[in-house]
RNA sequence: GCCCCCAUCGUCUAGCCCGGUCCAGGACACCGCCCUUUCAAGGCGGAGAUCGCGGGUUCGAAUCCCGCUGGGGGUGCCA
């Protein structure tokens, strides 16, 4: 059976680099009929928080990601040290006292010298008898995984095709630290073997740590996995997507009012694209039956949140159904202390869902249609001042009263009259009606507003209006 | 510095494995027109890529080979 996980550290909101890797692993295991594992990798306790996990969490399943399997390092201490253990007792790891300072020592010297540095492995050299010594002193250590020399590890990655990379590039490396935590590199390999992780689906920026695992897989005599390394996502300046390229979390997107679906499919589409069609728009389900990791492109994409809005609009314009929309527009409206009937709302967007991107956006443009009084525009006011609009109003209430009801219909026609009757050009009309309306001079078709608003309530605009200028 | 990865319109990409149908297709953004009471949306059309550069191989190369350049990533007792 096909394994895949994601292993993501709760030290930040979910990143929209980490999502879309997310997002692959999960499909990947979907589209076999696996088994889709979530991991909190918490063993840097200096940076990890518990508030961070929750977040983490609530991103993916916003997202639409539910994992089959759940496990979080920092509760599998006692397991790692079995293996350290083992690997200290099969002579594939050894003891380390070198301090923080005698290794930056070693470090800037190498620099100094111009060549490139990596670990002398002088503590490989150490004696039973030493290393018994410094531990009666309480000497702190770490435990280094002992590098063959002159290895080249070689692996075929399901994206980037055959890697190989020399071993001697990198010294003997920590495995655990001398406070007695794991590191990354280590951990990883004993979860990923424990759990049965067949597919190992990641950033590409864990390339150069992959020769490193596959050392231990070998050391331990573990089966080593598949490897799949996504191509990072960039900024506009074409370096790695980071904070200082503004929005960059799931979070943050979420907030903005992009819907979960939309950005889904967005980040799907940065480094995939489906065999054999130019579409662009698909459910979950069928990006799950679509998804290959054969064509997942080598090559990094370089994130376009105008994209990212204009695929959110098609979801609200097209994808969404009506009701899902209203559900999600609510919360919106009340954080901008606005408040409106369920009915109401859907009655407003059934008409208008095809004028926005965003919710937020949304908010914004149909505020007119909530709030109790409209406030005008410097421009908005200027046209209401004008003695045209002041006679195309009282016209238009006067008329109004002789008509049970308000709609898009009506107004048109007595638009259309006024129009005639004060010899006006249509736009005279409409603009002075709009004005009044909304304060504005662009938005809503007014035909729309009287459509939705209550008939009450396009009176009481207009008589306001007309009172104050 | 050293190691690794990558390279098609401004951006995301199709095509590359199995060379001719590609003087390179689609989408976002951009421009114009139409619709129209405005802004959007929508419809139609346009511009935009000598396929990073230079060499090969071949009757023929975006597609195969080599070199260069550029970009990205890594180089921790972070993950």
């Amino acid at each position: 059976m096909v394994v895949s996980r994601f292993a993501p550290s709760p030290t930040g909101y979910l990143h929209l680099g980490n999502a879309r890797t997310a997002i692959f692993a999960y499909l990947f295991a979907r589209h076999h009929r696996g088994k889709f594992i979530l991991r909190i990798e918490d063993t840097d306790r200096e940076r990890s928080t518990k508030e961070f996990e929750e977040m983490l969490l609530e991103d993916l399943k916003w997202l639409g990601l539910e994992w089959d399997e759940f496990y979080r390092q920092s509760e599998r201490f006692d397991i790692y040290r079995e293996y350290a253990q083992k690997l200290l007792d099969n002579g594939h790891a050894y003891p380390c006292f070198c301090t923080v300072e005698e290794l930056e020592k070693e470090r800037e010297e190498a620099e100094k010298k111009g060549i490139p540095y990596r670990y002398s492995g002088k503590c490989r050299l150490l004696s039973k008898e030493e290393v018994e010594a410094f531990k009666r002193e309480g000497k702190p250590f770490t435990i280094r995984f002992k590098v063959p020399d002159g290895r080249v590890v070689v692996f075929e990655d399901l994206i980037k095709g055959a890697i190989s990379i020399k071993v001697d590039d990198f010294g003997d490396f920590v495995i655990v630290r001398s406070d007695g935590s794991p590191t990354y590199n280590f951990v990883v390999v004993i979860d990923d073997a424990l759990m049965g992780v067949t597919h190992v689906i990641r950033g590409e920026d864990h390339i150069p740590n992959t020769p490193k695992q596959i050392l231990i897989y070998e050391a331990l005599g573990f089966q080593v996995p598949k490897f799949a390394h996504l191509p990072v996502i960039l900024g506009e300046d074409r370096s790695k997507l980071s904070k200082r390229h503004g929005a960059v979390s799931v979070r943050n997107y979420r907030e903005e009012g992009y819907f979960p679906e939309a950005l889904f499919n967005y980040l799907c589409l940065l480094g995939w694209s489906p065999p054999n069609t130019e579409r662009e728009i698909f459910s979950k389900e069928e990006l799950i039956e679509l998804f290959r990791l054969e064509d997942v492109n080598s090559s990094p994409a370089v994130f376009s949140k105008e994209k990212l809005r204009w695929l959110n609009g098609v979801y609200i314009r097209e994808v969404l159904s009506l009701d899902r929309l209203v559900e999600e527009f609510m919360p919106f409206l009340e954080r901008e202390g606005l408040s409106a009937e369920k009915d109401y709302v859907r009655k407003v967007l059934e008409k208008t869902r095809d004028s926005f991107e965003t919710l937020k956006e949304g908010v914004e443009r149909l505020k007119v249609f909530f709030v109790e009084e409209v406030s005008y525009s410097q421009e908005a006011i200027s046209l209401l001042e004008n003695e045209n609009s002041r006679r195309v109003l009282e016209l238009f209430l006067h008329k109004l009263q002789e008509r049970d009801n308000l709609s898009g219909q009506v107004v048109k026609e007595l638009a259309k009259e006024i129009q005639k009757e004060l010899n006006l050009k249509a736009k005279d009309v409409w603009h002075t009606l709009r004005a009044s309306l909304t304060g504005e001079l662009e938005g809503v078709g007014v035909d729309i507003i009287c459509d939705v608003m209550p008939k009450e309530k396009v009176i009481k605009r207009i008589v306001r209006a007309l009172g104050r200028f």
